[in-house]
RNA sequence: UCCUCGGUAGCUCAAUGGUAGAGCAUUCGGCUGUUAACCGAAGGGUUCCAGGUUCGAGUCCUGGCCGAGGAGCCA
C-alpha cells in the first residue's frame, strides 16, 4: 500500500507512489487526457490521467467526478514545470468516497459569486483557497498572541460569558434568560481580569465578546474574539509598550510562518514589514489638531468616527498609539491623568491603511472613593459592582491592560475589505446562519 | 435607527412600457498538456411578495419582505 501523503509534503515523495485523500477541486479534459485537481486542506495538486495508461473503468470513474466529490487518489508524484506547485500526480487508481450528485451539484463554482450567496453558503465557502488562507492566518495570530503572553509569565484566566451586568454600562448587551433571572452575554473580560491580576500578577483572557449594537459596517460583528492582557503595578506607559510589542510580534510571526497564505490573499508585504517598534505616539490633543487641519468636523471632547481614524492612521506607516482621551468619551474605570484630570490615562491603537482601532485600554482606577463616584455618576447598579469594589478594598494597586480585537487584526494583516471573512461563521446584524 | 443602492436561469448580470437574453455552470459531442482550458450543440424562468395604473408591466405607482454599501456606536 502506498503511503497516505498530505499535498503540502508531496515534494518529499517525488518519484514515489502515494495516496492523497481529499476532494475534487476541478476537472479539465482534453481528448484522451484528464486533469483532476484535488485539494486536501493542505494544498492542491493536479492529477494527470492518460486514457491509454489506465484501465477503462478508472478513466470513466474519474471522468464522471463532480466538483467537491470526496476521494482517495493514488499515483506517482512527478516534478513538472507546468504544474502549479511544481508537482503533479500520474494517477493510477481512484476510490470515490462520495460522488456529489448531478442533480444537486456543489453550489460554489470556480467563478464569481455575490456576497449574499457566499455568506448563505459560508459552510462551503470555507473550502475555497482564499478562505483557507484566512483561517490559517487567523490561527497564527491567535497562537502568536498566546505564545507571546505565555512566554512572558502571563497566566490565562478564563472570564465568564454570562454576566450579571454591563461591564461598561454604555453599550447594548444581549439579554438571556438565566433560570428565574436575567443575565447578559459579556462584552469584555476586563472587570474579571482585574480580579485575576491581583491573584497572578500578569493575566490575560481570550474569548468571545458580544455587542448588541445595530452596527452595520465593515468593522463590526455582534460576536467577536478579543485577547485582553492585564498587568498589576503597570502604568499607562507600560501597557502602551506591551500593546506595541504584542502587535509587532504577531505581525512578525505571520510574516515568518504564513507567507504562502498572504500570497494567496495577494496581501502586500511591504506595509506589514514596516510594523516594527517604536510605533508613533500621539496625544488626543494632537490627534484632534491633525484631524482639524485635514478638514474633519471633530471638536475637542468628542470621540473619533471611523473616517477620523482612517485619516489619522494614513499619516503613519505603522500602527499609531493615541493616548489620553477626554474621560467623558471613555469607560468609567479609567484613571484620570494626574496632570490634567479631564483626561483619561488610556490608549487606542489604530492600525495602518485605514483599518481603524485594533486595541483599546489604559490604566484602571485603583482608588476606592473615585471608583465609587464614577459608578454613581454612570448610574451603574451598585450591587453588581460590590465585588469589583472589593478589589479596591483589599490591597488595591495600580494596574493596566488592554483588549485587542482579533477580527480587526486579522482583517488588517490579511488586507480584507470586511471583518465578516475573518471569522469562520460571522454573526452580524442581519446574519445568524449558517 | 437613518441615508443610498439592489432583488430577473444554479451563479454573475443584461433587457426605450411591446416575443425574457448573454457569459459561466449542467448535459452531449470534439481535442494527447489543460491552467477559472478551449471549440460546437442542447436543456434550463412564479422576473422577491401583495395590490394598483395600462390595450399591454421585469420596467411605472403603493405597501411589504430580503440583502448590500455607508452613518452613528464600538474592538
Amino acid at each position: 500500500m502506498p503511503p497516505i501523503v498530505e499535498i503540502r509534503n508531496v515534494a518529499n515523495f517525488a518519484g514515489q507512489e502515494v495516496t492523497i485523500q481529499g476532494w475534487l477541486y476541478n476537472l479539465r479534459e482534453s481528448g484522451r487526457l484528464l486533469f483532476p485537481l484535488v485539494r486536501d486542506g493542505t494544498g492542491i495538486i493536479q492529477g494527470v490521467v492518460v486514457r491509454s495508461a489506465v484501465p477503462p473503468e478508472v478513466f470513466a470513474r474519474i471522468r464522471e467526478l463532480t466538483q467537491e466529490s470526496s476521494l482517495r487518489v493514488t499515483g506517482k508524484v512527478r516534478a513538472d514545470q507546468r504544474a502549479p506547485g511544481g508537482f503533479e500526480l500520474d494517477v493510477s487508481h481512484v476510490e470515490v468516497l462520495q460522488l456529489v450528485p448531478l442533480d444537486r451539484p456543489y453550489p460554489i463554482t470556480p467563478k464569481e459569486h455575490g456576497i449574499e450567496f457566499l455568506m448563505d453558503h459560508r459552510h462551503l465557502w470555507l473550502r475555497s483557497q482564499r478562505q483557507r488562507a484566512i483561517l490559517g492566518v487567523r490561527h497564527e495570530i491567535v497562537k502568536a498572541c498566546r505564545d507571546y503572553l505565555d512566554e512572558r509569565g502571563f497566566t490565562l484566566v478564563d472570564t465568564p460569558i454570562f454576566t450579571p451586568a454591563a461591564c461598561e454600562g454604555t453599550t447594548t448587551l444581549f439579554e438571556v434568560n438565566y433560570f428565574e433571572d436575567k443575565a447578559y452575554l459579556t462584552q469584555s473580560g476586563q472587570l474579571y481580569n482585574e480580579a485575576a491580576v491581583m491573584a497572578v500578577g500578569k493575566t490575560y483572557c481570550f474569548g468571545p465578546a458580544f455587542r448588541a449594537e445595530k452596527s452595520k459596517t465593515r468593522r463590526h460583528l455582534t460576536e467577536f474574539w478579543i485577547v485582553e492582557p492585564e498587568v498589576a503595578f503597570a502604568h499607562l506607559d507600560d501597557t502602551m509598550e506591551l500593546a506595541e510589542a504584542l502587535i509587532a510580534f504577531v505581525v512578525g510571526r505571520v510574516l515568518e510562518k504564513r507567507r504562502p497564505e498572504l500570497e494567496t490573499l495577494e496581501r502586500a508585504i511591504g506595509p506589514l514589514e514596516k510594523c516594527t517598534p517604536p510605533f508613533p505616539r500621539l496625544s488626543y490633543d494632537d490627534a484632534v489638531k491633525i484631524l482639524q487641519a485635514k478638514g474633519s468636523e471633530i471638536r475637542w471632547g468628542g470621540d473619533f468616527g471611523g473616517t477620523d481614524e482612517t485619516i489619522l492612521s494614513e499619516n503613519f506607516d505603522r500602527p499609531v498609539l493615541v493616548h489620553r482621551y477626554p474621560s467623558q468619551v471613555k469607560a468609567f474605570y479609567m484613571t484620570p491623568d494626574p496632570v490634567r484630570p479631564e483626561l483619561a490615562l488610556c490608549v487606542d491603537v489604530l492600525a495602518p491603511e485605514g483599518y481603524g482601532e485594533i486595541v483599546g485600554g489604559g490604566e484602571r482606577l485603583a482608588d476606592y472613593d473615585l471608583l465609587m463616584k464614577r459608578i454613581e455618576e454612570n448610574q451603574l447598579p451598585r450591587p453588581a459592582f460590590e465585588w469589583y469594589l472589593d478589589l479596591r478594598r483589599y490591597g488595591s494597586v495600580p494596574h493596566s491592560g488592554f483588549g485587542m480585537g482579533i477580527e480587526r487584526v486579522v482583517a488588517w494583516i490579511c488586507g480584507l475589505e470586511h471583518v465578516r471573512e475573518t471569522i469562520p461563521f460571522p454573526r452580524m446584524l442581519y446574519r445568524l446562519t449558517p
